[in-house]
RNA sequence: CGGGGAAUGGUGUAACGGCUAACAUGCCCGCUUUGGGAGCGGGUGAUUCCGGGUUCGAAUCCCGGUUCCCCGACCA
């Protein structure tokens, strides 16, 4: 992509009210843009990024035999009449809204009852399960306080997963299976080191649930960490009778701010039970599946990258989230140096490299300026000096090393790209 | 939802109840410059959040509303 058509533009200055970190450089990125309060749009480079995350974690649910889906935003109340889940009570997150023809619905916040009901479809026999459902889809929630930019939003896609299984024993297998796969995709989007599977409250599901929770200055949550092991647990369950359970001693945990960057939920029989979603086992009788549910919103896993390696002066993303693996800037406006740029740039997308092509006429300064907050962590530069010398200079930025000369040979420098 | 703060060109700010709402930045044009947000000149850009009221006169004072931000509570 060529810069001069890229749609949007780095800024070099962000409302003064927007103070979290993550929306502050997003915004002067020209990642996302500020539609209201809790609601930001995602522009090319944001939705760049936003899709790698979704691919990785895409991967990781099929690799878990995870079959994806769509369902809506758009609600049907019955289904939550049925569960108990359509008027709620002081934590009413619900977006409600009339139908022309007259009726109620609502805009989904999260998606147990629909899916439960869905699958009463694909559920008669035993043979029929266990399967596993997810989707990337847009959730809305009627937050009382939208905050930290894109960390807490009122509308956001996730990914949500639902297993459906023949009973409590089928269903901790896949769970497991489930975390492992959470730490996987935290692992390759660069947050795996910081990031906790955190014992916490089930909420309205379930006694306990597992959340995976990031050391963040800027978190909501609280956790107690045991680095030795691992794990940790929500300070929403840090009494001395979950300590016992989890044989862990006070001494021995660090407290932490953190933020919740995934959710796995054992639903059991809630929803089955209330939506009637029942199979035949071998001996002829009807038995409600046993569920779970498991969310990833990869905006908010965005947010917290950001978090992680940003600040002011620019951010360096992890390679498998920029939207671009790598940045090409031109330096000067000769013949020389554009038509060595053009070159390179032609040669490395026709190679299938991804690469965000700075062809404006522009100060050194300005585009390494704009360079670093875009964030694109390795770095290409033409210009007089380096076309005299033959070469381009190669800048890993993640290392902070001085930019290296490297022949312009095409294979050279993919070879550094792959690095 | 409780408490606190704010709203003026795209952005950041200024303006005693009184002159054509000012300055910086951005953006556009020209010249110059070109390895870390450079310089000069010219230009563009505002229904001062909305609706009432007081006044000869309101960005400014009063009433009502809306939106935004912060703290807290809440948070699958």
């Amino acid at each position: 992509m060529r810069q001069s058509f890229l749609a949007t533009r780095v800024r070099k200055e962000v409302p003064v009210d927007e103070v979290s970190l993550n929306a502050r450089l997003l915004i002067r990125a020209g990642y996302i843009h500020k539609t209201m309060a809790g609601v930001y749009s995602f522009l090319p480079l944001g939705l760049r990024s936003l899709n790698k995350i979704i691919g990785i974690i895409r991967e990781e649910m099929e690799g878990i035999g995870g079959q994806e889906v769509l369902l809506n935003g758009l609600q049907n109340p019955e289904v939550w009449e049925q569960s108990g889940r359509w008027r709620g009570d002081a934590d009413e997150v619900w977006f409600r809204t009339q139908l022309r023809v007259g009726g109620e619905v609502g805009l989904g916040w999260t998606h147990e009852e629909p899916i439960t009901d869905l699958a009463r479809q694909i559920v008669h026999s035993y043979r029929d399960v266990p399967f596993y459902l997810y989707q990337f889809q847009t959730k809305f929630r009627n937050e009382e306080r939208a905050k930290s930019g894109i960390l807490r939003t009122r509308e956001f896609i996730m990914k949500d997963l639902y297993s459906f299984c023949a009973d409590e024993e089928e269903h901790k297998v896949f769970y497991e299976q489930c975390a492992e796969a959470y730490m996987r995709v935290f692992e390759r989007v660069g947050i795996g080191q910081q990031t906790y599977r955190t014992f916490a409250s089930g909420g309205a599901f379930s006694e306990f649930s597992d959340e995976f929770q990031t050391v963040l200055p800027a978190g909501e949550d609280v956790i107690y960490v045991h680095k030795e092991k691992g794990v940790a647990l929500n300070k929403e369950v840090y009494t001395d009778a979950v300590l016992a359970r989890l044989e862990l001693q006070r001494e021995e945990l660090e407290e932490y701010p953190a933020c919740e960057v995934g959710n796995i939920f054992t639903l059991g029989m809630r929803f089955s039970d209330a939506l009637g979603l029942l199979y035949t086992d071998g001996r002829g009788t009807q038995v409600p599946v046993y569920m779970g549910s498991y969310g990833i919103g990869p905006a908010r896993l965005l947010g917290v990258i950001v978090e992680m390696v940003g600040s002011d002066a620019g951010m360096v993303l992890p390679a498998a989230v920029a939207p671009f693996a790598v940045h090409l800037i031109a330096l000067g406006e000769s013949d020389v140096v554009q038509g060595a740029a053009d070159d390179l740039y032609s040669a490395l997308t026709d190679r299938g490299v991804e690469v965000l092509y700075d062809d404006r006429a522009m100060s050194a300064g300005e585009k390494f300026a704009e360079s670093d907050i875009v964030g694109i962590p390795r770095r290409l530069v033409v210009s007089e000096k380096t076309c005299a010398a033959g070469k381009v200079e190669y800048v890993d930025r993640a290392t902070g090393e001085e930019g290296r000369l490297l022949d312009t040979a095409v294979a050279g420098i993919l070879q550094e790209l792959s690095a």
